[in-house]
RNA sequence: GCCGGGGUGCCCGAGCGGUCCAAGGGGCCGGCCUGGAGAGCCGGUCCCCGCACAGGGGGCGCGGGUUCAAAUCCCGCCCCCGGCGCCA
């Protein structure tokens, strides 16, 4: 048994470099991982042999009656323990660092994915729905879809859609950003009465959908351990995204993804329980640390809130299969709201260290005039199982392997609602809700059922003038 | 949080300083047997090094320590069960 990269980076280390210079990085990583890895298996052989004669020296211990003999051959083993000390100390000293560089190496790019170092490489590869596109738009929107060879119907409009921060905050007087950013910082909200309504009809609507597909819905711990996060995470998504809880080996989890890989950390699973699919839900904490100022207004990008996940456990061979199918059910969910979207195969250089690809979900955002990231499908093969040590047993000889893990975004609350807020707002202001998602008002007297509608006078909030 | 009991391979479970391979089951895999299946019998079934064979090393919740020798003794941590306390 043994991860694929490990095994490519002792059989066909080019590969490696490849996937490497791929996504940016220095190529010679994979040889400093080769080398340390030649030298750990090296020192491992002379260790080895050398525990190998201690061993044999105490059971002959253990045999001698003599006592006169049994002091002499004491005293042969002190003297062998202190080389055998010296060269452990060497081993354990590259074994770690293996092991460190081993750890940060990214999973290998499958030759599907384009290559290329920004999201200007990504590749579209499907394009669904009417986008509503506002005449001065035109040129950017053409930007994003004939430039790509892809001739999108869109309904042209001359009235000027609002942006969902200006929505939210002005418009339907739901949100309340700058009081969230007294009371918690920036990047926080409050959302009030339909809008709260909205981001658990979705939540309910993406469960209900998931689960009628076979999929086993799921609560997991909103905390969890480093081991498990650095099982499923790099570093650089670490320092980014990870609030850490004082004082405690825990963490909020950014996306339910990291306990679903969790479930069956240190598991063996049977080849015909595979595949395993479960939809997660929960609330979803991220510093956006490396954000900047991207996206500071409105509820785009914050650093709280609700998902429904995709995770998968596949055999390897049905894997790829099992991506497009993760793909899918999101593109179904996001149709059956009727956002207009986009598929993009993620760009080389803009792939997380677990993926081997990625696909990102980007519906189109009339008033901002551009396609945005609102769901996102990997395919981690064994990178992630490998960390979590997550094994396959065959049927067939009972080999042992590791599984392969999968995972995508069902719905994200509030970056779907950015996404309703802009798409299906009249120009009276009013905000359609889509009909699919009634069901999930219906049965409260209080939520919207048809419409979100502008608000009248001053009065949402107490205080707000 | 306190007291007591406990964490052993995919599962159950014995071992509680050396007599080498972690006993014995179960499940699973392979083989024999069978017209086929079952039963039965034989073998395999943690990880690593070794192309392979032979062979070897490590591993008994995690991390340290004592010893020539640790699953077994000591220390710290984590988790599970029972009781008490506290508490949505």
């Amino acid at each position: 048994m043994s991860w694929s990269v490990l095994r490519l980076l002792r059989e066909n280390p080019e590969v490696v470099r490849e996937s490497l210079r791929k996504r940016g990085m220095d190529p010679g990583l994979a040889d400093r991982a080769r080398m340390l890895d030649e030298e750990w298996r090296r020192l491992k052989r002379l260790v080895d042999e050398i525990r190998h004669r201690h061993n044999v020296l105490s059971r002959q211990i253990a045999r001698a009656r003599d006592p006169e003999e049994r002091r002499r051959l004491i005293e042969e083993v002190r003297a062998l323990l202190r080389e055998r000390e010296e060269l452990e100390a060497k081993l354990r000293e590259v074994e770690e660092e293996r092991r460190r560089v081993l750890l940060s190496l990214p999973n290998i790019v499958h030759p599907s994915v384009p290559v290329g170092d920004s999201e200007e490489y990504n590749q579209p590869v499907r394009y669904w729905g009417r986008p509503r596109v506002y005449r001065e738009y035109l040129q950017a929107f053409l930007e994003q879809t004939e430039r790509y060879g892809f001739k999108v119907p869109y309904e042209l409009i001359d009235w000027k859609p609002v942006g969902h921060a200006d929505m939210l905050e002005k418009v339907l007087r739901l949100g309340d950003t700058l009081k969230a950013a007294e009371v918690a910082g920036s990047r926080f909200y409050y959302l009030f009465e339909d809008l709260v309504w909205l981001d658990f009809a979705l939540l309910l609507y993406a469960i209900d959908r998931l689960t009628a597909k076979g999929y086993r819905l799921v609560l997991p711990p909103y905390m969890i351990r480093h081991r498990i996060l650095m099982g499923v995470i790099d570093m650089e998504t670490f320092k980014d995204a990870i609030y850490k809880i004082e004082g405690e080996d825990l963490y909020l989890i950014a996306t339910a993804e990291h306990p679903l890989a969790g479930l069956y950390s240190n598991e063996e699973i049977m080849e015909d329980e595979l595949p395993i699919k479960l939809v997660g839900i929960s609330p979803c904490f991220r510093k956006e640390a490396g954000a900047g100022n991207r996206d500071l207004k409105g509820i785009f990008r914050v650093h709280q809130f609700h998902k429904v996940e995709q995770y998968v456990y596949a055999k390897p061979e049905e894997s790829w299969d099992i991506l497009e199918e993760l793909i899918r059910n999101a593109e179904e969910l996001v149709q059956g709201l009727g956002l207009p979207y986009r598929v993009v195969n993620v760009a080389s250089g803009e792939l997380g260290a677990p993926a081997a690809k990625k696909y990102d979900l980007e519906v189109w955002m009339p008033a901002q005039a551009r396609y945005r990231e609102i769901v996102s499908a990997s395919n981690t093969t064994d990178w992630q199982s490998y960390r979590l040590n997550i094994r396959l047993v065959r049927r067939k000889g009972m080999v042992r392997e590791y599984v392969h893990t999968l995972n995508s975004t069902a719905i994200a609350s509030t970056r779907t609602i950015t996404a309703i807020l802009e798409n299906f707002q009249e120009p009276d202001g009013v905000v359609v809700i889509p009909k699919v998602l009634r069901r999930y008002l219906e049965p409260f007297e209080r939520a919207p059922k048809e419409a979100i509608y502008p608000a009248k006078g001053l009065q949402p909030k107490k205080g707000q003038k």
